[in-house]
RNA sequence: GCGCCCGUAGCUCAAUUGGAUAGAGUACUUGACUACGAAUCAAGCGGUUAGAGGUUCGAGUCCUCUCGGGCGCGCCA
């Protein structure tokens, strides 16, 4: 629609428009769409004013139904019928494929996301990971990409020496089976503490890790039995929060292909011995990227090259993102370097996708410390409440249980995904659980109170625009922002956008609920269920784009 | 010490990427369920956008400095 406009402007103006300087007003009293005309002083020499007033009155179309210049601005109101007949009739037709587009042009996409670490609990950090680079998935699928999931696992490094050391001196075999995460993750506790005290048992954790490199069977089959027992349990969340992957190739998975890159770096010239190990510089504002310990084994650096490479060569990727948070930009922006080095052009189509660390009292939480939240604790907390909401206020509903999950994991994944500033958040149960206001519950209860309503009114027919009142005209507004909004989302790699998005359309919607009576008025009735229809169709593709379900009922 | 990120209403966050009067939610105060689901709606209260300069028609947004918070800074990942 905002083409029909720039059409229309174009068309009545001598001046060069472009659409991104069509603007939508911050206020409804000011028109749909509208144009600055500040820009255009400049070049046209005259006053914005005098421009505006000008453009306002040479224009003439049948979409438009009134053009107003105001302190140098052209204030376009368009002509509510039509311009509703025609979205609705469009989102009709397209059902959930509206917003979709080809913007990706089938190019591939790598996402690498969650990748949790093997014989650690499941925290509250790799949900951020998880629950954006999923939605990120979505939002590039839906624009013409095509994306690839990678569960990068941490299954490998010293942190495995150091609970191969911790197994053999504190550990049983029967802990561990009987409840694995909890059990390693005292262990790793205990170690890191014991450590504190005696130094040397660092010294034996990265042995053990080196040992595991080379090979060690006895190790192997302790580290191979850990990575098994964890994943199980990582099943259970990613079920949970309906998350599949493409691919679980973890940091192990490198593990015998480093070596080639390695001797790639050496006969390319970038490596340099500093004190034993092996670096590569990377520039002046960065300190040198660590590529092999004095003790001959690897580092994370090590694994991502090879796995950056690897990757590049099975998927051939237009992009490769990393969902992780803020604290390993460096990293990152290391790893870019090093592949440049390489003289790799595609260097630059590595992109780390940062997010604010989860806070405890102001300060990050750390495994190692035992400091750390539990998402399995966060999410049942969160399904619990949403069942006791339905035996409150819909006891009567058939399939509670999946409803409940529906809605608990909802609120968290919500939570999560309105707000995508790179700034820290600060931990907050009460809020995530939250079901009033802008929350996940919010746009879910929207959407299943639209489908009774759709239930209620049975079969409509064909509908007809004959006027549309304020309530209506921001809901289809809203409607017809939809696919510049997923397209905007999918580009900034941002999935708040879609989540304020759908806040907004609940929002209108609600509104236009609450103050127009739809079942009762028979003229109106088809075209204002038709609306609603629209409503259904947009609220619930929004939420899938997030990751969360829409159930019919609540 | 150096680098990156951040600072907007009591709290949590927006602001069409440089545009008009800085908006929502929450909390607090009040009103609305014999029209469709009150997990809702309607209204009120709440601001020197951390501070100071600068760039220009125009700055919460861009530049510089100061203050405050977080994270990172070769043998962890």
């Amino acid at each position: 629609m905002k083409d029909k406009v720039l059409e229309v402007l174009q068309q009545n103006t001598t001046v060069l428009i472009e659409k991104n300087m069509i603007e939508i007003p911050a206020y409804a009293h000011l028109g749909d769409y509208s144009l600055p005309c500040f820009l255009l002083a400049k070049e046209l020499r005259k006053s914005p004013n005098l421009i505006a007033q000008e453009i306002a009155e040479s224009i003439q179309d049948p979409s438009i139904e009134k053009i107003e210049a105001v302190n140098g601005y052209v204030n376009i109101f368009m002509k509510r019928n039509a311009f509703t007949t025609s979205i609705l009739t469009k989102i009709l037709q397209h059902s959930n494929n509206y917003g979709s587009s080809n913007e990706g042009g089938g190019g591939i996409v790598t996402i690498d996301l969650s990748s949790p670490n093997i014989a650690k609990p499941f925290s509250m950090g790799h949900l951020r990971s998880t629950v954006i680079g999923n939605s990120i998935s979505f939002l590039l699928e839906k624009s013409g990409f095509q994306p690839v999931k990678i569960n990068y696992l941490g299954d490998w490094g010293t942190q495995f020496g150091k609970l191969l050391v911790a197994y053999r001196l504190w550990g049983t075999e029967k802990e561990v089976q009987e409840s694995p995460i909890k059990t390693l993750l005292a262990l790793y506790i205990r170690f890191h503490k014991e450590a504190e005290r005696d130094d040397s048992l660092n010294d034996e954790g990265r042995a053990a890790f080196k040992s595991l490199e080379d090979g060690d069977s006895d190790s192997l089959a302790i580290w191979k039995w850990f990575r098994t027992e964890s994943l199980k349990e990582f099943q259970k969340i990613y079920d949970l929060l309906g998350v599949s992957f493409d691919s679980y190739q973890g940091e192990a998975y490198y593990n015998d292909k480093m070596d080639s890159i390695i001797e790639e770096l050496q006969h390319k010239d970038v490596l340099r011995e500093s004190d034993g190990a092996l670096v590569v510089d990377v520039g002046e504002d960065m300190p040198p990227c660590l590529i092999k310990k004095s003790d001959g084994a690897t580092l994370y650096a090590t694994r991502d090259i090879t796995a950056a490479l690897n990757r590049k060569e099975t998927y051939n990727f237009v992009k490769s993102i990393y969902v992780v948070g803020n604290e390993q930009s460096l990293h990152f922006a290391q790893l870019r370097s090093v592949l440049k080095k390489m003289d790799y052009a595609w260097a630059e189509t590595i992109q780390h996708v940062p997010f604010g660390l989860i806070l405890k009292d102001g300060k990050k939480l750390s495994t190692r410390k035992g400091k750390i939240i539990l998402l399995e604790e966060v999410l049942n907390e969160a399904i619990q409440l949403a069942e006791a909401n339905i035996d409150e206020k819909n006891p009567l509903l058939a399939n509670k249980t999946e409803v409940a999950k529906a809605v608990g994991v909802g609120a968290i994944i919500f939570s999560d995904l309105k707000q995508h500033r790179k700034h820290d958040i600060e931990f907050d149960l009460e809020k995530m659980l939250q079901k009033e206001g802008e929350t996940g519950p919010y746009v879910q209860y929207t959407h299943a109170r639209a489908c009774s309503l759709l239930r209620k009114a049975g079969e409509i027919g064909t509908f007809e625009v004959e006027e549309v009142n304020n309530y209506e005209w921001e809901v289809i507004k809203y409607l017809e922002q939809f696919p510049d909004m997923v397209i905007r989302a999918a580009l900034q790699l941002d999935p708040s956008i879609v989540a304020k998005y759908a806040i907004d359309l609940a929002q209108a919607f609600n509104s236009f609920y609450g103050n127009v009576q739809i079942l009762t008025k028979p003229r109106l009735m088809a075209y204002r269920v038709t609306l609603v229809h629209c409503v259904i169709i947009v609220l619930k593709e929004s939420l899938r784009l997030l990751g969360i379900k829409a159930p019919n009922e609540m």
